[in-house]
DNA sequence: GTGAAAGCGCTAACAG
DNA sequence: CTGTTAGCGCTTTCAC
């Protein structure tokens, strides 16, 4: 069998949609009358040749418009600086979670990082199933919010991929975690609040069993016993600006009154303002608030709102160095690195 | 040379850090004493084997853990089945983009739909440089809102990948695009405008010189002149809330004051009603406000703001449909494809 | 029905 | 200093 029957047609100007035959290493080395090898090395700047040979390779290549195959490299190097990066917490709505400036900063943040690290990030939209990541070669993975026992990350385990998640993997073979230090995080808030003249500091929680609400739960609930605070808790059924406000208004028009509000869920802040206002509540002096949030509008909102940064960019950035200590570094990489919140004050509470 | 020297260790448990060689297809085949053909034909339902073959190999590759290399099937198959995608506009802030609604629906769209044609994503962050992803075998790429005279574009049509974009890149030999009908939008928003009584629309407009940016002030102006209307414009100098917050404070404060607002810069939408609120005018009595937005805070808002919708999820999926026919449907396919933006009509106009 | 062998495009030993 | 050769792991004609 001659060696490029199959494609479409020869070295000459193809017309019709048959794209040109892609031209190869082999190729650049038989026009320059040289070898594959001496060709390859001229390119990578490997081997010991001399100028004029390794500029005649180089001018071939660029003449020619030689691109080296990407698939082959990979297949010798017998790795593909591929990532993978799925978000588990919306398996419902396939795309919906980038709409959480949260979840946009750290894919965003992520994706530049892994590239700086020379890896390149492939999405996986929440809900993705195996056949549709088996046929790509992924080094690792990054899950980004699982929820309790994800099969995604339980698939992925299985098929020997390391994982990189949070601390709701820990302890598992090949599974990897960044987090975040709830407790210390819920504390700083709470307290701020509480310095400011807050006595009853209701808390507003998404109705969901993501780890990290659970535990932003759990230390609220431990804060409160540890201060003889009453626990003033409002679910919110579902995601969405329109059932957080709703919540907000519910926790703001219990009796007596609370004076404090920590906004877990997310939401607009301006709109969590409007709320307040709407019920007749002037923020700081009614009611002191923090929400939660990644969104720049917080610091325009009126009164502009303090937040609860949950340092997706940081996040992101230790999850990559810890993703390429253990893909190169080796075996002596922690198995998890912990990080703290950033509590922005500003004129709400 | 034996053939896995350069490999950890044995086929025995190994105890340190050293990865267990992973099985290769030539394993299972020698495992269950049938040759590579066999086992591949068993795998992929392909040639004609005995049942009870069939059998015996898919049950040794299962117990074997064999999962095939997807760099290899790559290498024979020709093609990756991986697109690349950048978006172009803030080239500056290497990830802040996705901090918009609208490029936050945008890429999580085309990454569920590329997924769904056996496509994979692999995010660019914007400013990549050309040796960051020639090593990705890329079949195409998607360009998202780039910048006038984009190099990256460039760069990607001179290594004759396909790229996918507006209709900036029209023409070009490889490119594709789909774009909105812009001129459409800004009559349907301004006659909507003017429908409800406003006689003076102020444009509210980054200055950015976006292919978006400047056909909407384009038909902006092309309106005001069919109409005998004052071009009434304020460029908002730099991206983020605080910048389009005082510029629609400016075009609000201006003598005389306008009557309608249309907001094409990209900010949260209750701000912007919080602006026109402390300048003391509510709308729609005193203003009817526009904004092009697809944040979902807009229908929360205080009134419920109108937006013009860029359809981002439609324009994902246009665009992919687009890019899989191009790929594989042959040359038949259109360069180009124009769509629609819709306004939802909420109490602010 | 089953297996041997070629080869996707590239890089890295090893001869010359 | 340069070229020949052996593979990376897989699929696929083509003989048997």
């Amino acid at each position: 069998m001659t060696t490029r029957e199959p494609d479409a047609g020869h070295a000459g100007a193809s017309r019709g949609g048959a794209a040109a035959p892609r031209v190869r290493l082999v190729d650049v080395a038989r026009e320059a009358g040289l070898s594959k090898t001496t060709v390859s090395a001229a390119l990578n700047g490997t081997g010991r040749l001399s100028p004029a040979v390794r500029e005649k390779a180089v001018e071939t290549a660029r003449r020619m418009g030689y691109r080296p195959n990407a698939t082959a490299r990979q297949l010798r190097a017998g790795r593909a600086r591929l990532i993978g990066y799925v978000v588990g917490e919306f398996a419902g709505e396939p795309w919906t979670y980038l709409d959480s400036p949260y979840f946009a900063q750290l894919t965003g943040a992520t994706s530049a990082a892994a590239l700086r690290h020379g890896y390149a990030l492939v999405m996986l939209p929440a809900g993705t199933l195996q056949r549709e990541w088996a046929d790509l070669p992924l080094e690792a993975v990054i899950v980004a919010d699982p929820v309790e026992d994800d099969p995604l990350v339980e698939d992925f385990l299985a098929a020997r991929i390391p994982v990189f998640s949070d601390a709701s993997v820990a302890g598992r073979e090949g599974a990897h975690w960044v987090d975040l230090d709830t407790d210390a995080a819920v504390r700083e808030c709470l307290e701020h609040l509480r310095a400011g003249g807050a006595r009853r500091t209701a808390l507003v929680l998404p109705d969901s069993t993501t780890r990290f609400h659970r535990q932003m739960l759990a230390a609220y609930r431990a804060w409160c016993a540890a201060h003889g605070a009453e626990e003033l808790v409002t679910l919110v059924p579902e995601p969405g600006n329109g059932p957080v406000v709703r919540a907000v208004e519910r926790a703001l028009t219990a009796e007596p009154r609370p004076d404090g509000l920590f906004v877990v869920a997310e939401a607009s802040p301006p709109l969590v303002m409007d709320a307040a206002r709407r019920l007749g509540l002037a923020a700081p002096r009614d009611v002191r608030v923090v929400c939660v949030s990644e969104d720049e509008s917080a610091a325009h909102a009126d009164p502009p709102v303090s937040t609860l940064s949950l340092r997706p960019v940081e996040v992101a950035e230790k999850g990559m160095a810890l993703l390429v200590a253990a893909l190169e570094g080796g075996s002596s990489t922690p198995p998890g690195v912990l990080l703290t919140a950033r509590l922005e004050v500003r004129a709400s509470s």
